[in-house]
RNA sequence: GGAGAGGUGGCAGAGUGGUCGAUUGUACCGCACUCGAAAUGCGGCGUGCCUGCAAGGGCACCGUGGGUUCGAAUCCCACCCUCUCCGCCA
């Protein structure tokens, strides 16, 4: 959520940075409804000071044995004509909350132009894809022909879009993940979180899922929604919260299943677990002070990076372009994999600095150390660190081999108790 | 799911219809005393918003949302959360 006063301020501005993003101009329809909203303000409150003045009036003169009876009077007439402004401001309250929810963040100044994915500028490539002397196949013929990967069976009781995993590969995954969470917190400095799946939608107002995109999401039959990400609940953490300026910094990580309808990508991705309802991620989340948010997010990335170069993968490096950027952030780094069977690079990471957006949703602020007074609003991230399933894709088609096993990476050996390879049992 | 207790300012803890936005303690900040510190004394110390060039003025907030009333932290209703006990359960 922008700031109001800020967007009062400089309309123009958030104009432009709308149409970078291809959307269209708000800020002169919310200057009306704000102008309009703080009109019915002004008049409420000075109803409700004169109905204070004239309520102790009464108080007095009925101390005092006095008649009240005209002063009373008074007050049913201001408060006939309150109840309407009370109602209208309620309801203006509402149109301006409403409107500034659907804005997206106003993005980073070095955000490159464009208006969709093509548009995407490659900053560094890392590794050299193989040269393969045999005919390569994807991670779904791979996991078929090892047996381990079974999507029939999972059509059968869930339907399209699910994965059931068995043997060495639901143990890779599980290798997997334990990897990235050692790394993140042996060496990173993040904190292992373990937390709800099943989130309220204030969480999701917070990080900025809803109110747009509830379809998107699982909802549940309960009051609670199914995490589309553990960004959700991780930043959460901090929702409502006044915290330290010392704990900042706060950096935590969770491995968590995700689960997502995927409405609106019919026909993309069917084959494989690339794009599944349900998948495993290990997630990064920083909270910290806006002046450190720049450097957390070049942090971050280099984080999820290091996965990558640990389990020897080739990968790239993109900042997102204007028309590619997520809602609720304002800069945006995508780490795509190689992936030999598509030859070419596929997302597994996307790291975010979000600012202050999601903290003004979620009403997250800090006291800066050696401030006894007034607080702040944080900055949020949040990157994969990084997506779990797409990293086995990723394992599975890049150290296939000609015999279909597969090469288990050096880093997750210890993992796999010190099996060095996956082959058809 | 059943029964009970409770949600008030950073924390603790008063306050059951009218100068209560809220007593007090503690923490914190400033000043005094001191060589310095402790102790002590004095003063200050919540948040959001409206209005104003400013000084200032005003409104709202005692879990949340409604209601009663001229007037609500205080009364009524609903809901949420926490704690204790019972039941059920991985």
């Amino acid at each position: 959520m922008l700031d109001l006063k800020w967007i009062r301020e400089n309309p123009a501005h958030l104009d432009a940075a709308l149409k970078r993003r291809g959307a269209a101009a708000v800020s002169a329809h919310v200057i009306e409804l704000d102008t309009a909203h703080r009109a019915t303000i002004t008049e409420l409150q000075s109803l409700q000071s004169r109905r204070n003045d004239v309520s102790k009036q009464i108080g007095g003169v009925k101390a005092k044995g006095g008649d009240a009876a005209p002063l009373m009077a008074e007050v049913a007439q201001i408060k006939d004509r309150m109840t309407a402004l009370e109602a209208q401001e309620k309801e203006q309250a509402e149109k301006v909350r409403g409107v500034l929810l659907t804005i997206p963040n106003v993005l980073h100044a070095d955000v490159p132009e464009g208006a969709d994915e093509t548009g995407n500028v490659e900053l560094h490539k890392w590794g050299t894809p193989r040269k393969f002397d045999f005919a390569v196949k994807d991670h779904a013929d791979i996991g078929a022909a090892l047996k381990l990967m079974d999507f029939d069976q999972a059509a059968v009781m869930s339907g399209a879009r699910f994965v059931i995993l068995k043997g060495a590969l639901a143990r890779l995954e599980r290798a997997i993940a334990q990897f990235m969470l050692d790394t993140h917190t042996d060496e990173n400095g993040y904190t292992e979180v373990n937390p709800p799946l099943l989130v309220k939608d204030t969480a999701l107002i917070g990080t900025g899922q809803l109110p747009k995109f509830a379809e998107d999401l699982y909802r549940t039959n309960v009051d609670a929604w199914l995490i589309p990400t553990s960004e959700v609940p991780l930043t959460n953490l901090v929702a409502e919260r006044i915290v330290d300026g010392a704990e900042l910094p706060m950096r935590v990580t969770a491995f968590t299943p995700c689960f997502r309808s995927e409405a609106g990508s019919a026909g993309r991705d069917t084959k494989g677990m690339i794009r599944n309802h349900q998948f495993e991620k290990v997630e990064l989340v920083s909270i910290c002070a806006p002046e450190e948010s720049e450097a957390e997010h070049q942090r971050m990335t280099h984080c999820a990076e290091k996965i990558l170069q640990r389990l020897e993968l080739p990968y790239r490096a993109l900042a997102l372009c204007a028309g590619d950027m997520g809602f609720g952030m304002m800069r945006t780094y995508d780490l795509e994999v190689w992936l030999p069977s598509q030859e070419t690079y596929r997302e597994i990471s996307s790291c975010s600095n979000a600012g202050d957006f999601q903290a003004r949703r979620m009403n997250a602020r800090y006291r800066p150390v050696g401030e006894t007074k007034g607080t702040r609003f944080v900055h949020t991230l949040n990157g994969s660190g990084l997506a779990v399933g797409r990293t086995l894709v990723a394992i599975l088609e890049n150290y296939q081999e000609a015999d279909g096993s597969v090469r288990i990476p050096t880093v997750l050996q210890r993992y796999m108790g010190g099996k060095d390879r996956i082959t058809a049992s």
